[in-house]
DNA sequence: TGTACATCAGTGAACGCGCGTTCACTGATGTAC
DNA sequence: TGTACATCAGTGAACGCGCGTTCACTGATGTAC
């Protein structure tokens, strides 16, 4: 509403790529609405296009944005304690995390939409997943750092492909128990000696 | 168009099914109309609602359909060739397949949307994936059964994951790596000590 | 064998609604004098 | 210090369109006589 500096709108920009965030991890991104998104940051939906040119244009910068945050708060984690890597992987494969996807992993929650949509998030998506390999490359028993990337990225997808069974398993136990036992196999892999 | 005897609106439902699993598979669930998916089984909108109660009904039932094919193809690929695991796993994770969503796995194009589901397509899922564990679990090398089944949830996990990070990344080379690691991986999964 | 009829799978227009996007407008602010 | 003005983030109604769903209708068929 006013002609602050320029910090203002940057502010308001931040708040609707948290709540897109949060609401395309709930709802999908063909089943977030722009006028829902709009309201989720407080706003009307007129004044989406001061900020994004267009919704493939939000997308992709939401999508940048959550593997951002990820990456820093996985690298800060281990930074803070360096064979934190069974924590991080605990808390993943939790049930809190499995009954929270807006809270949670944007690959976990999003990964087959981005596989069919737009260029310009899959650009932004491949960026966010090699930073992410990149910072916790150094924490992986693997000497060589290409071989390290490319088993942080192993972990990364059994991890995530066993949060999204367990979110698509209609039997609260059965999905308790894949989550248990994928705990697991996650150490396992991130140790073992694969070729 | 006719009183034939029962088998005619059969075939023509198993023919939407047919189409609407290739065409969820391509564009997502929220991303398939109604009158495109009568459109793929070459029949206008308004028959839809003489095969199904909602679109809701026609995604578990496609859901059903697609897991039952799925789990036949692997079973008697595997009737065929007792080691032929590996082979399933080539197939899985090669460009083909990433490049080919729609006649390729359900779980690979679908998980994240059913994980925000209707609880019956969950259903429909759980017993599908249930099925499929069931039926390779004799062969994994896992002793006990129950032990075996969730090795191949872990391996088909992977298996998914390492598709759909392979699918959403944007660069063609790092994709190839990505699947050509996961193989060794996939091994390996399958083999381990996990316990 | 030939004709009238009942059946019912499929047609296609229409329903209210929410989509992504556009745009004329509002009104609180910082700035100029 | 006080007032007039330019700015521009945000409002809210409207656009054409496709959504999921409904329904009166069509017309090819198997059946009855």
């Amino acid at each position: 509403m006013a002609r602050y500096g320029k910090e203002q709108k940057q502010a308001t920009r931040r708040r609707i790529l948290d709540s897109a965030g949060r609401r395309f991890k709930r709802s999908g991104i063909d089943g977030s609405g722009i006028s829902t998104l709009m309201a989720d940051a407080g706003l009307t939906n007129g004044a989406f296009y001061a900020h994004f040119a267009s919704k493939g244009e939000l997308v992709a910068a939401t999508i940048g944005e959550e593997m951002r945050v990820q990456c820093e708060a996985y690298a800060s984690a281990l930074a803070a304690d360096p064979a934190g890597l069974e924590t991080l992987i605990r808390e993943y494969l939790s049930p809190q995390h499995r009954d929270h996807p807006e809270e949670g992993c944007p690959s976990a929650a999003l990964l087959c939409e981005l596989g069919r949509g737009g260029s310009s998030a899959k650009r932004s998506y491949t960026e966010g997943m090699l930073a992410i390999a990149d910072a916790m490359a150094g924490y992986v028993p693997v000497s060589d750092r290409q071989a390290a990337r490319l088993r942080v990225l192993n972990v990364f997808a059994f991890l995530l492909g066993t949060l999204q069974i367990s979110r698509a398993i209609d039997d609260r136990s059965l999905a308790d128990e894949i989550l248990e036992q994928g705990i697991g196999t996650a150490l396992a892999l991130l140790r073992a000696d694969t070729k």
